[in-house]
RNA sequence: GAGCCAGUAGCUCAGUCGGUAGAGCAUCGGACUUUUAAUCCGGUGGUCGAGGGUUCGAGUCCCUCCUGGCUCACCA
């Protein structure tokens, strides 16, 4: 910033004043702590003011200032580092009279370096009785005010790091998110998945039909494409040999933001060979119900004051099931589409006149039961015409073997048992080409893989921040989201 | 991309009918040795999102634009 406000002038001239005054380092290295707030907590917390006042050990801990209440001789601050929050006490006659004008002069938002030891107040909170301290770093910026906090989403968005120091409960939804994915990677890894990467930039965006960011490889002069979806790479691994295969990443979509999409968000992938959909079922209901108890302790969630219960096992249901018994939506109308056509311009849902009977029933049903489906509910039997990469059922091939899981009426994972038959997969993306839908090119070395033969094997792609918001009962995809997508644009 | 709503001090917010821009917190100066949004006294701080228009006069009315939120569309 070029012209810093009067506030952040006055702070930095402070803060030189401060170094020559007390001979200070300049944003100094030097302080080591070796105590957690959280440790400290745990060995003092529940003991009385007399057993603490035998302890003589002293702790050296550090944080920042984020509320101080400060007298002539003596003052309390509480400071917070990345494990909790405490309050220390600071006495002129226990530190000094130098080191108590210095003190006196710190700022809330200032990083502060304290040792002493553990003592309770006359209220009964545990603190620390300071011994010494050193201002670690000069905060230039004031926070938030101490008790409304950050209330402009936009801020909170943009300066997430403000939104951190200020808001305990952004604390813990991001500690949360990172728990929950390695949860799942404990989960995976224990059943003998294999963790890999494939490319994030390809030369033909496939797995899904959203579209792409483009970018460009100057040294090869060659357009890419970062990926939708890693699907096609990892059943290439399948085919490799790799039996049972996932990966933890991030897809793009070059589509619209609202709460429940960013354009770049986090995907969990996995393969398994020998396996169907049914199979998936089944892991899937195990392996959620097995994060939420690890992570929350129970898999009785509240979402947005809903409660849901993600105790396995979960319903199950048709596509066409779910739009008639949820949706309301007459049998019949599903299974003609002139019918099905005619039903889709009374409710308001937009259609071409070029969509199969299968694209209908799919977009029926998305408007009619999706957003009623509290679940967990698998839906099954999804139309062929809108699963490219799906293995058509046996016994009825106008649908394919492949469910979508829906929780409180959000698709939160989608699974099906694998296409290996390569034939028929050129043909579907043959149609898929002529319908101007997907990448618009056949991937050949996809098809030239499949050739070498895939074994039987059911995939599935399970949406990780639409699980975040469950399990920490956010309303938006950027409250589970560090640093959302927004336009490019500076606060004032 | 469309509709609706919002933007005033560093932060949280008032601002009536168009008539001299306010409060609390933070900050600065002072008092204060057990506070919990400490308290008390005094002070600093504003391109009212940006630009244009109407008017004697605009934070307030009108237009355009910017940014964000929600809903819808696309999508997962």
């Amino acid at each position: 910033m070029e012209d810093p406000s009067p506030l952040i002038r006055q702070r930095i001239e402070k803060y030189e004043q401060l170094k020559r005054e007390f001979n200070l380092v300049h944003f100094p290295n030097t302080f080591r702590k070796d105590t957690d707030i959280e440790t400290f907590i745990a060995l003092y917390g529940t003991r009385d003011a007399e057993e603490l006042a035998g302890v003589k050990t002293v702790h050296r801990l550090a944080g920042r200032i984020m509320a101080s209440r400060k007298f002539g001789k003596a003052s309390f601050i509480h400071f917070q580092d990345s494990t909790g929050r405490l309050q220390a006490f600071f006495e002129m006659a226990k530190v000094g009279e130098r080191p108590y004008e210095l003190f006196k002069k710190l700022d809330i938002g200032d990083i502060i370096g304290l040792w002493g030891a553990p003592f309770k107040t006359k209220t009964g909170e545990l603190s620390v009785y300071v011994e010494g301290f050193e201002l670690v770093t000069k905060s230039y910026r004031p926070l938030p005010e101490k008790w409304h906090g950050l209330r402009d989403v936009e801020t909170r968005y943009r300066q997430r790091y403000v939104d951190l120091i200020v808001s305990p409960e952004v604390r813990r939804t991001f500690v949360t998110r990172s728990r929950i994915i390695s949860a799942i990677r404990a989960y995976m890894d224990e059943r003998g998945f294999l963790e890999v990467e494939t490319p994030m930039m390809q030369a033909i965006p496939g797995g899904a039909t959203a579209k792409p960011f483009r970018t460009h490889h100057n040294a090869l002069d060659m357009d890419l494409y970062m990926r939708i979806a890693p699907e096609l790479y990892l059943k290439r691994l399948l085919v490799g040999g790799f039996e049972k295969v996932y990966e933890i990443n991030r897809n793009f979509r070059n589509e619209g933001i609202s709460t429940r999409h960013n354009p770049e968000f986090t995907m969990m992938e996995f393969y398994h060979a020998y396996a169907d959909h049914e199979d998936l079922m089944r892991f899937t209901e195990d392996m959620i119900s097995h994060v939420a108890r690890e992570v929350l302790g129970t898999t009785v969630i509240t979402y947005q004051g809903q409660e849901i219960d993600l105790g396995a096992p979960w319903a199950r249901m048709t596509l066409k099931e779910a739009a008639c018994a949820v949706g309301g939506v007459a049998p019949e109308v599903l299974e003609d589409r002139a019918k099905a056509l005619s039903f889709c311009s009374k409710a308001g849902i937009e259609v071409s006149g070029g969509e199969s009977l299968g694209d209908l029933q799919l977009a029926i049903f998305e408007k009619t039961a999706e957003d009623k489906l509290v679940g967990p509910v698998f839906i099954t039997s999804y139309p062929r015409e809108v699963s490219p990469l799906s293995r058509p059922n046996g016994n009825d091939p106008s649908v394919v073997d492949r469910f979508e899981l829906y929780i409180a009426g959000r698709e939160i994972a989608n699974a099906f048992s694998e296409l290996n038959d390569p034939v028929d997969q050129r043909s579907r993306f043959e149609e898929q080409v002529r319908r101007k839908e997907g990448p618009g090119e056949v991937d050949e070395d996809y098809i030239r893989a499949l050739e070498y033969g895939m074994p039987p094997a059911a995939g599935e792609g399970i949406g990780i921040d639409r699980l975040v918001m469950l399990l920490t009962d956010s309303p938006s995809i950027r409250d589970v989201i560090l640093f959302p997508l927004l336009r490019k644009g500076d606060l004032p």
